[in-house]
DNA sequence: AGGCACTCGTGCACACATTCACAAAGCCAG
DNA sequence: CTGGCTTTGTGAATGTGTGCACGAGTGCCT
C-alpha cells in the first residue's frame, strides 16, 4: 500500500453544489437558530446583527457574513425579522421535517439519550434503540422499547432513518458503525472514543468527552505557569536539545 | 504533590507564552495520545507519522507538524518511540497529575457521567456531584454521594478542583456557571444548550448535542438535493416587495 | 566505508476563517 | 423631498490551518 501514489483526480466532487455554506458557518447556524427561537418566544420581532452577536457570544461581522450565505434577508437600518430568519435557517439546515435517529447501545449513555426529551422536541425523534445484550432487550427507555441489534436494518428501513447514534463501548463502536452503514444510515454521531472507519460518503461527527477534558487540562496546565520545573526531575527535558 | 494554588492574583504576566501550540493541534493531541496508548499496550515500540496518521484518520504531514510543536522527538528513518511520545504528550497536556472535576446537575446526564468509569481512568476523577434538588441529595451515583449545591465552594476548595461540568437544564446553566466561577473553578465543560457568559479568563468548552445533530441534518438535506419540498406555500413573511 | 531506503522536520503555497471598514440601502423627522 | 441616523452586505486585510515537497538525518545492507 505504500506504493499508492497520490492520485490527484480523487476525492473532490466537482462544483455541482449550489451555494456551499462554510463548515464554520454551518456549526454556528444552530446556535443562532436557538437564540432566535428564544427571542421569538419572548416577543421580539426584530433583531440586529449586533444583538444576535451579543447573545451568541460572537462578533457582529461574523453574524452578518454567516447570514449572508443564506441570502440577503436583512433590512438595512433595521435588522433581521426574527420569524423569517428562523424559517430560513431551518430550511437551510434541513429542519423542515423530522429526522428520526436510531441509538446503538443502551448503556449509561444510551439510556440518558433515550430518556432525554430534547431529542424529539428538536426534530430528532428516537426511532429505535438497539443493544447486543439480550438482557437489555425489551426494557423500556423514555417510551422506547430496546430491541436487538439484529433488528437494526428493519428499523432503519421502515422508519426511514438516516442518522445513527453510537453509544457502545469503544471496542464495539466500529462494529456498530459497520452495521449502521450496512443498514443504510448515512450520518453518524459517535460518542465512543475511537476513530471510526467508514465509507467516504458517510458523514461522521464525534463527541469525545476525554478529548474535551484534556483540552481543558492543557489550558489549566499552561495557566499554572507550565514551568513548575523545580522539584521533580520529571520535567527534565533538554536532554536532546 | 506540590499543589500550586491556581494563582489568586490573576493579573500575572500577560504573555507568558512559551511555545504556544495551535488550537487545532491541541484538539488532536488527545487522539494521538489514546492511539499511542493502545499501541503501547499492543506491544508496539515504534511508530511512524504515517502509521499514526492512518490510525488517527488524518494526514501524515499534519501528524508530523503537530508533533513538531512538542519538540523534535522523532528519529529520521525510524519514526517515534511510542512510550516517549506518550510521555511528552501527557506532559504537554498537563496530564502528569489528576484533575479532579465537579459535576453540577444529577439528572439523566449527570448520572450517566458520574457512573462512567472512563472519567477517573483518564485522570479526571469525580471529586463531587451536586444538585439543587434536595430529593436528589444523598443518593449515590458511581460511588459518589450527591451533595447540595451550596456545598460547591467547599468541594472545590478542599479537593482543589479546577474543572467544572455543567449538566443542568439550560435555564439553570448560567446560574451553575456563576456558582462554579465564584467557587474558584477556571475551566468549564458545558452540556447545556446555552451560551454561557463568564469572565474572559475562564475557559469554556461546550458539548451540544442539538448542534451536532443539526449539522448532520444539514448534510443530509443537501445530500437529498435540498429541493424536495415544492409543496410548501407561503414564506410566512410579511410580503415585502 | 559507501550507498540506499526510509522517515522526520519544515518552508512554502494555498485554502479557509475572522475581522475591519465603508458604501449602499432603508427609515424617519421635519 | 432632503438630510441624518442606523444597520446591512461585502471587499479587502489579516490570521489560522492544511498539505505538498524536499532537504536532512538515520540505520541497514553489501
Ligand atoms: N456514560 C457516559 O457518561 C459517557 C461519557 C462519555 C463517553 N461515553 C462513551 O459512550 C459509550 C457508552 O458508554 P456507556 O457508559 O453507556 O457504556 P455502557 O457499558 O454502560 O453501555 C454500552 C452498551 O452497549 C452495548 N453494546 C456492546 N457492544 C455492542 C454492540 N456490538 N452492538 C450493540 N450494542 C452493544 C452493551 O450491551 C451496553 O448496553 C462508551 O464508548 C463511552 O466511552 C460515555
Ligand atoms: N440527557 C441527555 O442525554 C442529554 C443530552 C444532551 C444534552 N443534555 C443536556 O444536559 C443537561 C442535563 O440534561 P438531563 O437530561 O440530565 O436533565 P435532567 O432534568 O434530568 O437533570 C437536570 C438536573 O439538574 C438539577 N438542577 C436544576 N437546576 C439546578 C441548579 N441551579 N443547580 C444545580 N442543579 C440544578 C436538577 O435538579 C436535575 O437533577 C440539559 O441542559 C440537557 O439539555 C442532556
Amino acid at each position: 500500500m505504500c506504493a499508492r501514489v497520490p492520485n490527484v483526480a480523487d476525492g473532490m466532487a466537482p462544483d455541482r453544489n449550489r451555494r456551499r455554506i462554510p463548515d464554520a458557518t454551518v456549526s454556528r447556524l444552530p446556535v443562532y437558530l436557538r437564540i432566535l427561537g428564544e427571542q421569538a418566544e419572548a416577543g421580539v420581532d426584530n433583531i440586529s446583527s449586533e444583538g444576535l452577536a451579543e447573545l451568541a457570544g460572537v462578533n457582529a461581522a461574523k453574524v452578518r457574513k454567516d447570514l449572508s450565505y443564506l441570502g440577503s434577508y436583512g433590512t438595512r437600518g433595521v435588522g433581521y425579522e426574527v420569524a423569517y430568519l428562523v424559517y430560513q435557517i431551518r430550511r437551510e439546515l434541513g429542519l423542515t421535517h423530522d429526522w428520526p435517529v436510531v441509538i446503538v447501545g443502551a448503556g449509561n449513555l444510551g439510556q440518558a439519550l433515550a430518556g432525554y426529551g430534547g431529542f424529539g422536541e428538536r426534530g430528532f425523534p428516537v426511532a429505535g434503540i438497539v443493544d447486543i445484550d439480550t438482557t437489555k432487550v425489551g426494557t423500556v427507555l423514555g417510551g422506547t422499547r430496546v430491541r436487538h441489534i439484529d433488528e437494526l436494518p428493519q428499523i432503519v428501513q421502515t422508519r426511514r432513518v438516516n442518522i445513527g447514534v453510537i453509544a457502545t463501548p469503544g471496542a464495539a463502536a466500529q462494529d456498530a458503525a459497520d452495521r449502521l452503514v450496512k443498514a443504510g444510515v448515512t450520518s453518524i454521531l459517535n460518542f465512543a472514543p475511537i476513530v471510526l472507519s467508514v465509507p467516504r460518503a458517510i458523514e461522521v461527527r464525534k463527541v469525545d468527552l476525554a478529548v474535551e477534558l484534556q483540552i481543558l487540562s492543557y489550558h489549566e496546565q499552561r495557566r499554572a505557569g507550565g514551568a513548575i520545573h523545580a522539584v521533580q526531575s520529571g520535567t527534565g527535558r533538554s536532554a536532546t536539545a
